[in-house]
DNA sequence: ATATTTGCAAAACATTTGCACGGAA
DNA sequence: TTCCGTGCAAATGTTTTGCAAATAT
């Protein structure tokens, strides 16, 4: 919840203004480390405020992704989910078991590939999008010890 | 169309069979350089075979997933299309001006960031979406010549 | 022959929009 | 007091499903 007040600032900078509402969706945006949907959120929002309507948690997150620290995840099946990932930060690590995700700082391994990209194909990058999927530690350590999920 | 007999063949191993709607969609596919949402690949592969619904291009894309040689592009709008990348690649470049895709292979740079996560965080990485987003030299020869697409 | 695949209509979902009211500034 | 934000209902779009007829093997 570290990072609450620095939000809602920015988000008063830009003209938004602090309702009961996006109080509630920003409450759970950053108490979670896994990606939800605007299904998922709305529920769960739900629980710190009665009144919030689906349409006004769409909105939400439309408004935090124009900020940029909200960051939409992209699963393989289709759907989409939302994690706050705060400032500065580019790439994200999805564990396919438990749903956490790790965020890390963007990185020259990236930068390298872009000017590969560059120099042999003449393509140049504007953007990138690195999804990580794979299995967190913790899920590991539960994997050797047989126990499922 | 290279790759058509092998996919194909492919596509028989694993049960499937070869349909009329089925070679008009792979066909589209294997020409477009661009991802195709499901309703652009429909209207296209009616134009080489009049007969296919939408339903069963759904149902081909899905099978080609599996397959492995089609992959989702995933845009920053959260729409979804879908281009043929063949075997054994696995990143994408889109323009964003043209929406031309370079596929490229996998390269090192990204498994030292794998590693690099892996050693920071215990996060063992088994698969990854990595989806450039820029300019391709043509356009931006273009942009040069100041005209716009 | 026979199991898969098809197109269609309808269902199921996800997302967006129009609007009058309520609440932050 | 003035707009912005809200929830609701309805519109839009996309993807999935049920089913009987068509077709590849």
């Amino acid at each position: 919840m570290k990072d609450m007040h620095l939000i809602v600032q920015k988000l008063r900078d830009r003209g938004y203004r602090m309702t009961a509402a996006r109080q509630a969706i920003l409450n759970v945006l950053l108490s979670s480390t896994r990606p939800l949907s605007p299904a998922e959120l709305h529920q769960r929002a739900r629980e710190k405020y009665q009144g919030v309507g689906l349409v006004t948690v769409y909105r939400t997150i439309e408004a935090l992704i124009d900020l940029g620290v909200l960051r939409r995840v992209h699963r393989e099946d289709g759907c989409h989910g939302y994690v706050y990932v705060g400032y500065g930060h580019r790439h994200i690590a999805v564990c396919r078991i438990c749903g956490k995700v790790i965020v890390f700082p963007g990185s020259e391994d990236v930068l390298a590939l872009e000017e590969k990209l560059w120099q042999e194909t003449g393509f140049r990058v504007d953007d990138h999008l690195l999804q990580f999927v794979g299995v967190c530690a913790e899920c590991q350590a539960r994997e050797k010890e047989g126990i499922q999920q």
